[in-house]
DNA sequence: GACAAATACGAACGATCGTTCTATTTTAAT
DNA sequence: ATTAAAATAGAACGATCGTTCGTATTTGTC
């Protein structure tokens, strides 16, 4: 690994973790600099332009994602097992970084600002929800689920529950939320049994 | 009605509506004197710092929320009518000003940022959830929900879907996202019967 | 150890942020 | 119509934003 690509992996890390404690749009040159103890203009001439530093920050938290999240959950047994395995993997990656999911708050802060950070985004969750959906087609094929569930629906009412869970985390920080997310999963999952 | 408070009902209205399309914090004192064709400093003397017009904005989106629907939904009879009520007229809510549900969007903004606004947002939310928890009390009162619910659990999983409904429309644009909501709360109320 | 390439810095840019003054205009009550 | 109060405007403030440019330092190769 040469220099560059060295320092470059420092800010991600930083640029990740601030951008999940407060917000993506927060993280402006000068904090990231500050943070790193870096000046302005040697930390920007890694990305060029605050919006390359934005879609590389999601770049790389997409990548700790698959790694923590979605590619551990694939060594389940496909089927319910597997889906379990996933929204554990999620709720715990979720809380380990204290402030919650980047995807989710990205999310809604760019839902509304054309651009090439919010087509990066909006590619990300499509691909996420496609996982959903997968998930449930193979829990088909296995027997777990009924032969006519409609998988898109799955992931529709299996993403509201991650956001439910996440919003109440977040915002109430109510101590229960956890015992209600595993409840109103089982829930789900015996109406597609 | 004053020529003040009328002036400054025009900055609420355009404020909320500046708000709802993009975030509260893009809500800026130079561009909501343009969008109000007044001078900044005209503009601030109606609210003396920043975080007071964030906090009026909410207050006066709570108000247009409660006329529109929450109170509305209180004229259709006690259970399920009256839930589904509240669900039909959030959704019409949060269409009609393009841009979705400003508390959402907001809440997941201002979570992570202590302060007067954050604290404003939690006590609205909090409120928010007990519409939902009394609308399920009530729903066991007239026999359509189970004597045995937990109405905690139903704000849970009822504020879930919302979520889900909101994300989907706002981010992926799917045409499908009414009929998903739906079916999913058809089938949320058939587990509480 | 010389030397080109890669990496980092410092200073400055125009723009915009929230806020504070003072001065001017408009409103509403007498 | 007079007049005090309420409402608005204008100019300026220090701070920070993203970005550019020229220069210095560090790196890896021969």
């Amino acid at each position: 690994m040469t220099k560059g690509e060295d320092t470059k992996r420092t800010i991600l890390d930083a640029g990740l973790k601030m951008a999940t404690q407060l917000s993506l749009e927060t993280v402006t040159i000068g904090n990231l600099a500050k943070e790193t103890q870096m000046s302005k203009s040697g930390l920007f001439a890694h990305f060029q332009s605050k919006e390359n530093l934005q879609v590389e920050i999601l770049k790389h938290a997409g990548e700790l994602f698959a790694q923590s999240v979605v590619i551990p959950s694939l060594l389940e047994r496909a089927g319910i097992p597997r889906i379990k395995a996933l929204v554990n993997n999620w709720i715990a990656w979720s809380t380990r970084m204290t402030g919650g999911c980047i995807f989710v708050s990205s999310s809604t802060e760019f839902s509304d600002r054309p651009g090439r950070v919010r087509d990066f985004i909006l590619a990300q969750q499509e691909s996420w929800i496609d996982s959903l959906r997968r998930m449930a087609r193979s829990a088909i094929r296995v027997g777990d689920f009924r032969e006519d569930v409609d998988c898109d629906q799955f992931a529709f009412e299996m993403y509201s529950l991650l956001l439910g869970f996440h919003y109440y985390d977040k915002l109430l920080n109510s101590a229960e939320t956890r015992k209600r997310q595993s409840i109103a999963l089982e829930q789900l999952l015996n109406n597609y049994r």
